[in-house]
Order: structure tokens, then C-alpha cells, then sequence
RNA sequence: GCCGCGAUAGCUCAGUGGUAGAGCGCAUCCUUGGUAAGGCUGAGGUCCAGGGUUCGAAUCCCUGUCGUGGCACCA
């Protein structure tokens, strides 16, 4: 008997798929096809837990569709451009590229080892030349069709990574890579015109029934689609310089304009401006107001202050009604029109700015049961539904019918229109770094900006940048920038900003379909494999990448370089992996491999291996350098095998939940895989015979396998993986139960039918023992190639069911009945049931409820 | 403030109207020529709390508590 050996076994296996090439995506008409793609690696160098999980989590379903008949694109990539690598190249003197491509060369080999079917024949970086200069073309078009723009513009300046950010980037006032405070700045800028798209990204949305509920929100969130009216104010006497048209505001809730106010502007906007040229009291505010933190913390403490411009306007339905314009520190240039009007009543911040100012507080929507006599606002403005009063024309409307009225009206006196306020902005996509695909436009004193003919492309970096210093070092180059304009041809200089990282991965899985054509997509590839059928990744991109992967296919689709108008079909967004931590009494973080956990009892406790040291056992958190709570991946491997480590992470929870990394559980993992191994080991050679006695058993293992199949292939459509790996563990202990050692013929060919089965089942979990045991019941091929175990559903339902008898709802009794026995004939059973009728004696029967195939219920007084 | 998610055995989690479950861990015992072990048996639950609907609620509804994620002076 031998043990089972993954130091063997595994890389055996893995050189059995590679010489036989056996996941090479082929595209084959007569077959459906499945594109199965995980969020590309960043190549930091090290493969880390969280990598094994993503991926392994993409190779079950991978491995899963090939056994179902699907042609299976699995590729795998680089997002290679990045901070990282210029922050190496400043701290340690090396090469970006030379940096970057030995990171990937590393973790290639590591992702290599996990077993997975990929067709590797498709690899790329985004910093390979052949993939960013086939970038700079995509950029050229999308250019050409007035999706991408420069313009003057304020921007999210990270003063750390020295580099501009979007509004994606920025999270709670900081850059989410550097943590560094944002300052804003007014630069020139290149944008893409992701708002053209802010409606489709929208609507769009809800074709999405493959996405979590939690993303799609999201989404909508970010992108923050209101609908309202946007209508202008008359300036009551002579309108200031430049609004002869009046001020403009915008709102959500026009059926409340009848307990309008006081009208509020930011402290920015252009009539404050105008205002405070000619006043000192006026500009002392919009100072004040500008000195405030952007932080959350300050936002939320900021008291609303505003300053009284003298300025009225006229009501646009009551002309002699007049309101004051004030600024106010709350109101946002960059939302709606920059100004608003104020509803106190009905609105928390307009409330508390009238009570500071002492500014009226008119109700205009009565909630149901109020008497309209009496109904006052207090400290808490009323939002709910209800009925409009005080309010002339819209008395007596609900608050649908009256916004709806109002904006009649409005858009009746040519003052105003219905209008739809979108959250998001364009995409500010330049960054002042030079290790990312260079812009292909250059500057000419003649010609302005110029965009570079395809002919000139690719635009390649130059492979002698110096890092010394901070900034951007493509623009210190001294010769790179330097070129001639393509139109007059007279000197020019090159963009120097590159594109943001986020632009690279917004397209790489349209280059999958085929990475070496010509043009960036092959349009009859990606019609063949698009879209990504299951998309696989991280919550933390719910609306950075995704979003921008959404616009850039939206975009392409209307240049026709692309057959879809949605990336992902399906996406999972799978929870991360976490770990206990550990410190020493003096708060210094340790290792998980240098601490020994002890179990007394219900209570653990953990000591130093080195020298017995008490441990302080922290929190459950995700595996990070500062808390030192990671395992090597590779360690893990060494120990207990690859398919140990697969199996653990994909069987700890369910994969969108965090999944707790812990030494006994891999533990247990890699104890299930020695034992599936001595289960097939153990079984004689040959099919077995299906005469003879102990027929019994038999039945029941091949019922087992039938439901177990059934279980399993069900856990896998549903993503419910970890409880797919439940019943093989059961089903594991039925084989032990019932041993080959001594068993009958009918038994052996029953066992033999369940471990043919079982292999299979195994394989997108623990491909290569799956391999193993599939070679040693004489499966034919590799298991990699062989198709899924069918079941028969009549073998997967018991064909007597044991029903429970309540009296009242309380448990009784049992009673058996054949499987879909009628109400009629179960009832009869029930009542014919000794021991039913003790526990009936002395009660009438009112109701006997008989759910077939699963209880009874008998009501009784 | 707005929109979500979660709470079931010591741990990680299934179960979503119908008999409370799995894996790991724990305990007892057996084996010690599968030995960085293997096996038998077992203990362990107020299904977060309260109310409602129902013949019947862990499951559906309401309220609350705790934990957690996203958005947010967004008009």
C-alpha cells in the first residue's frame, strides 16, 4: 500500500496537461463556449493567499464547463504598469522593466504550480509594447469620436505618488495607494467622457441578473442618477452683470417650491464671485468658507454658515413673492447648477440653516392624519409621503403628482425644464508617472495638441529612464520627448503623462480572444468568446474597474470594435482570506509559523516556538504585511501539497464570505486527500461483478453516488462550493463504511461505479489526485479531458420516505409511505398508526395536512 | 443621514415554511506494521431578542440589539 506522495504526484500531473497542451482555448463552433476569467495579478513578486483563492475559485469553474461540453477560454495576465515598480526603482536603484518582468517570470512559475487550466499560449503584460502601443491606438479612436478631451479643470492632486487621481482614487479625502491628504489643483488634464455613458451604465445595470445585488447598488450609487428641474430664477430689479438669464438652480423636489425660502449658492460659483468683487464682508466668507477641510470629520462637524447677499429674486410662480440669495458653505459648484433653493421644512440641512438665520419654515406637505391647522415643523423636517398644501395650484396633489405639475408649469412659462443630475464625473485619466503607456499625442507651437497617425505607433517608452528623484521621469528624459509635429512638421514635444493603470484593464479581456492580432481586438475572436461568461475578483474594484471596463466596452461597441455592450455577464465577487493575529505581551506583531497554538479545553492559548513565550491572540483579519498574519502559499505546498491548499480554501466557507486560513484546516483538507487515495488504493483492479449477494449495500452506495452526483454538480452552478465539499467528505465516509475488503461482486461494481464518479467530481477542486485516482479505476485519458458524471435522478430519490407525524404542530411520530404516495393514501397510513391513535385518544380531528413526500400535521381538539 | 449584508454547535458554515445539519475541533475507548498516524463511539444548540402571520417559524412580516460593507452637506 502506498502513501500518497503530492510531491510526485502533482508536478507529474502538471507536466501530463502541459505536454498534451490540454487548455488550449479552441474556438469550436459546435460547441457552446464559456470564458472563464479572473481579475488579472498585479506582479508584486509574490503569490499570496488571496491569489490562491481567486484563482482557484476560477479553475473549478474552468475545469467544471470543459467536463460539460464547453469550449473554455482561461487565460492569464499582467496588470503590469504601476507605482510599484517605480517606487523600487526609487528606493533600490533597479529597472522598472527589469523589475517588473522578473516579478512576473517568479509568479508565473508560482501560479503555474497551483495546478490551474489555463491556456498560457495567451499570456501578456499591459507593459508589453505589442499590448499598450495597440492601447495607444484604442486611445486614438476614442479620441477621434470625442470620447476623450483636455481641459483646465481642478483634479484630485496626490502629493505623495506626485500624481493626478480620479475621483475613483479618492477615498475619504485620500489616495487610495499613498493614504496621502488629496489637495486639489487646476491642471491641464486629459479626460475620457464616461457621463455621455451615465445613463446606459445605469440602465444597464438591471440586464446584469448574473452580479451581486451589493455591486449593482453600488454602481448606481456612484454614478448617483437623480431626476428633477432645473429652472431659473428672476432677479427681482436689476439682474448683476452676466445674469441677464437669471440664476439657475436645480432641485429633486420642485413639489415643495411653495416652501421655498431663501435661495443658497456656493461659495464658488460665479455670482459670489461677481458679489464679492464689490464686497469685503462678502469676501471674507468665501475665504472662510474655502479654508474648510475636506475630510469626512469635518464635513459632518461643519456648522452650515451663510452670508446675506442683499440680492432678492422673484418666486418663478408669484411674482411678487421675493426670496434672498444667500451663500452657504454646504452647497457643492460641482453638483446640479451650483445653487439651490431652500425648503426648510422639508429638508434637514435647509432646516438648520433657517433656524441659524432665522429664515421662515413653511410645511407644504402634510402628512396623512395631520390636521393642517395645527401641523408645525419642529427640529426635524418631515420627509415622508403625504398630502400638498399651502401650495396654490398643487393643493391637494400627492408628492409624485405635484413634482410632476411643477415641472408642467415651469417648462409652460419657458423658465425652467425636467432635467437629469448624474453624480458622476469624466474620468481623469493622465498620470504624471512615466512607468505606464504613454499619451500618443505631442504639443506643437503651431498646431496645438496633435494626435499621432496610427503609423506612429507604437509610442514605446525609452528603456533609460532615471529614478533618482521624485516626479515624473519620462519628462526629465533628455531626449524622448522631443519629436516633430505630424501635421506642419515643424519641433514638437510628446505628452509625458501616461494613462492611468485603470485604462490598461479596461479592455485586456477583449485581447484574450486573441492576443496577437493586428489591430487591438479580433472582432470575429471576441464575438466568438465575448462576453467574460464568469468574471471572478474582488469587491474592492465594485466601482473602479468594473466601471471603467463597462464604459470602455459601451465605447468600443459604438466604434464597432466590439459585438457586446457589457463585458461581464456573470460576476462573483469572492471574500478575502484572513487570519488570526498574534503579538508578544509587548505588542510586536508575529508570525503565524512562530507561534504554537495550544487547545485546553474550550480555551486557547498560544505561545513563541522558539522559546515558550505567552502570545496574545488578536483579532480574525485579512492577511496583510503590517499585521505579519500571512502564510506563504509556497509553504503550505511544500507541506501538504497543492490540492491540500486548494481544497481548504475552497471548502472553509462560501467563496463570497471571508474564508479564515487556519493550520488545522488545511490540516483536515490534506488528511480527506490521504484518505480519498487509500480509498481508491484499496479498491481491486477491474469493474467487480454485478451478481451475487449483499445486494443491499450495494443499492445503497449506488443511490449515494447518484445523489452525491446530483449534490455536487448543483453546488457548482450555484458557487456554493464549500458545500459541494461537504457531501464528497460525507460520501467519503459511506465508501469507508462499505470497504472493498471482503466486499460482494454486486459491492465491488457499486464501489467501482462511485470512485469512477468520485474522481471526476473531485477534479476542479483537487485536479491532481483527481488524475491519480482516475488512472488507478482505469478511467480512460486524463481526467482533465473526461466528461462529467451523469446521474439518474430516479437513483437519487429514496423511493421510501419516512415521514414525521405532528399532532398540533408537535412531533409524534413517523410513519413510512412510498415516495409520492398520494394525501389520501398517507393519511390512511397516519390514522391506521397505533401509536398515532394512542396520541389521539379523547381529541376530534379537525384537519389532517399531508405535505407529500414530506410531514403531516394532524389538528386535533 | 441613505442603501445593503450578517447573527444557527467551541470554530467555519449549510439549511429559507414541515424531523435542527456538515466539516473541523473536543471527549471516551480501540489500534500502534497506514505512524509528521488510523479507527469506533459520544457530548455539545434559548437557531441574537421581542412581537405578528400560520395547523406548523431557524425560515415569512414588523420592531429592536450587536457586527459589518458602500454612499453621503448631492439640493
Amino acid at each position: 500500500m502506498a502513501r500518497y506522495n503530492p510531491k510526485e504526484t502533482e508536478p507529474k500531473w502538471r507536466k501530463a496537461w502541459a505536454d498534451t497542451d490540454a487548455f488550449r482555448a479552441v474556438m469550436d463552433p459546435s460547441k457552446p463556449k464559456y470564458y472563464v476569467l479572473e481579475m488579472f495579478p498585479y506582479p508584486s513578486g509574490r503569490l499570496h493567499m488571496g491569489h490562491v483563492r481567486n484563482y482557484a475559485l476560477g479553475d473549478v469553474i474552468a475545469r467544471f464547463k470543459r467536463a460539460r461540453g464547453f469550449s473554455v477560454l482561461h487565460p492569464m495576465g499582467w496588470d503590469a504598469f504601476g507605482l510599484p515598480a517605480e517606487n523600487a526603482a526609487m528606493e533600490r536603484g533597479v529597472d522598472p522593466k527589469g523589475w517588473t518582468y522578473d516579478n512576473i517570470a517568479r509568479m508565473r512559475a508560482e501560479l503555474k504550480e497551483l495546478g490551474l487550466s489555463i491556456d498560457w499560449s495567451r499570456e501578456f503584460a499591459t507593459c508589453d509594447v505589442a499590448y499598450y502601443g495597440q492601447q495607444q491606438a484604442l486611445f486614438l479612436d476614442l479620441f477621434a469620436r470625442g470620447l476623450v478631451y483636455r481641459r483646465e479643470g481642478m483634479v484630485n492632486w496626490d502629493p505623495v505618488d506626485m500624481t493626478v487621481l480620479a475621483n475613483e482614487q479618492v477615498v475619504d479625502g485620500r489616495g487610495w495607494r499613498s493614504g496621502a491628504v488629496v489637495e486639489k489643483r487646476k491642471l491641464n488634464q486629459w479626460f475620457m467622457r464616461i457621463t455621455n455613458y451615465a445613463d446606459q451604465l445605469t440602465d444597464d445595470l438591471a440586464t446584469l441578473d448574473r452580479w451581486p445585488e451589493k455591486v449593482r447598488v453600488m454602481q448606481e450609487n456612484w454614478i448617483g442618477r437623480s431626476k428633477g428641474l432645473t429652472f431659473s430664477f428672476e432677479f427681482a430689479g436689476e439682474p448683476p452683470r452676466g445674469f441677464d438669464k437669471g440664476l439657475e438652480v436645480y432641485t429633486t423636489r420642485p413639489d415643495t417650491l411653495f416652501g421655498a425660502s431663501f435661495v443658497a449658492i456656493a461659495a464658488d460659483h460665479p455670482l459670489a464671485e461677481r458679489v464679492a468683487a464689490a464686497d469685503v464682508a462678502a469676501q471674507a466668507f468665501i475665504a472662510e468658507c474655502k479654508k474648510g477641510g475636506a475630510s469626512q470629520a469635518e464635513i459632518d462637524t461643519a456648522e452650515k454658515l451663510g452670508f446675506d447677499t442683499g440680492i432678492r429674486v422673484k418666486h418663478p410662480f408669484d411674482p411678487s413673492w421675493e426670496l434672498p440669495i444667500w451663500i452657504a458653505n454646504f452647497v457643492l459648484m460641482d453638483y446640479g447648477a451650483g445653487a439651490l433653493f431652500g425648503c426648510p421644512a422639508h429638508d434637514q440641512r435647509d432646516l438648520d440653516f433657517a433656524h441659524k438665520y432665522k429664515l421662515p419654515v413653511t410645511p407644504v406637505v402634510l402628512p396623512p392624519g395631520e390636521d393642517p391647522e395645527t401641523f408645525a415643523i419642529g427640529d426635524e423636517p418631515y420627509l415622508g409621503p403625504g398630502t400638498i398644501y399651502h401650495s396654490r395650484f398643487l393643493d391637494g396633489l400627492d408628492i409624485e403628482a405635484a413634482k410632476t405639475a411643477a415641472i408642467a408649469r415651469m417648462e409652460e412659462l419657458g423658465q425652467g425644464q425636467g432635467a437629469t443630475v448624474f453624480r458622476l464625473r469624466d474620468w481623469g485619466v493622465a498620470r504624471q508617472r512615466a512607468w505606464g503607456c504613454p499619451i500618443p499625442v505631442v504639443h506643437c507651437d503651431k498646431d496645438g495638441v496633435v494626435p499621432l497617425p496610427r503609423s506612429a505607433l507604437p509610442v514605446a517608452l525609452p528603456d533609460d529612464l532615471e529614478f533618482g528623484k521624485p516626479g515624473n521621469a519620462l519628462a526629465r528624459h533628455p531626449t524622448w520627448k522631443h519629436t516633430i509635429c505630424p501635421r506642419c512638421g515643424g519641433p514638437a514635444t510628446r505628452e509625458v503623462d501616461t494613462l492611468d493603470t485603470f485604462v490598461d484593464s479596461s479592455w485586456y479581456f477583449a485581447r484574450f480572444a486573441n492576443p496577437d492580432a493586428a489591430e487591438p481586438i479580433d472582432k470575429q475572436a471576441a464575438d466568438y468568446w465575448l462576453p467574460v461568461d464568469q468574471y471572478i475578483g474582488g469587491i474592492e474594484h465594485a466601482v473602479l474597474h468594473l466601471l471603467y471596463a463597462r464604459f470602455v466596452t459601451k465605447a468600443l461597441a459604438d466604434d464597432g470594435q466590439l459585438g457586446v455592450r457589457e463585458p461581464f455577464a456573470g460576476l462573483f465577487t469572492q471574500g478575502m482570506v484572513t487570519h488570526e493575529t498574534y503579538r508578544r505581551q509587548s505588542g510586536e506583531w508575529l508570525e503565524p509559523k512562530d507561534v504554537e497554538v495550544i487547545v485546553e479545553g474550550k480555551a486557547r492559548r498560544a505561545r513563541l516556538v522558539e522559546n515558550g513565550a505567552e502570545v496574545v491572540i488578536g483579532d480574525v483579519e485579512k492577511m496583510s504585511k503590517s499585521k505579519r498574519n500571512t502564510v506563504a502559499p509556497e509553504e503550505i505546498f511544500d507541506v501538504y501539497g497543492v490540492d491540500a491548499a486548494r481544497l481548504f480554501v475552497l471548502s472553509d466557507s462560501p467563496p463570497e464570505r471571508d474564508a479564515q486560513w487556519s493550520n488545522a484546516g488545511v490540516q483536515g483538507a490534506w488528511r480527506f486527500v490521504n484518505r480519498v487515495w487509500e480509498e481508491f488504493d484499496s479498491q481491486p483492479d477491474g469493474a467487480g461483478s454485478p451478481t451475487g449477494g449483499g445486494g443491499e449495500a450495494a443499492v445503497a452506495v449506488r443511490r449515494a453516488t447518484h445523489k452525491l452526483t446530483r449534490q455536487v454538480t448543483e453546488a457548482i452552478d450555484t458557487f456554493r462550493f464549500n458545500s459541494g465539499i461537504a457531501r464528497l467528505y460525507e460520501f467519503l465516509n459511506l465508501l469507508k463504511a462499505n470497504p472493498a475488503a471482503g466486499a460482494s461482486g454486486p459491492l465491488l461494481a457499486a464501489r467501482h461505479e462511485a470512485l469512477s464518479a468520485f474522481a471526476r467530481l473531485i477534479a476542479p477542486f483537487t485536479p491532481h489526485l483527481a488524475e491519480e485516482c482516475w488512472a488507478r479505476v482505469g478511467g480512460g485519458g486524463m481526467v482533465a479531458m473526461a466528461d462529467w458524471p451523469a446521474f439518474d435522478i430516479a437513483l437519487t430519490e429514496d423511493a421510501v420516505r419516512v415521514l414525521p407525524v405532528q399532532v398540533n404542530g408537535k412531533r409524534r411520530g413517523e410513519i413510512s409511505a412510498p415516495a409520492g404516495a398520494s394525501a389520501a393514501d398517507v393519511e390512511k397510513i397516519v390514522l391506521d398508526d397505533p401509536e398515532i391513535a394512542r396520541r389521539l385518544e379523547g381529541l376530534t380531528i379537525r384537519k389532517v395536512i399531508v405535505v407529500p413526500d414530506r410531514i403531516v400535521n394532524i389538528v386535533a381538539a
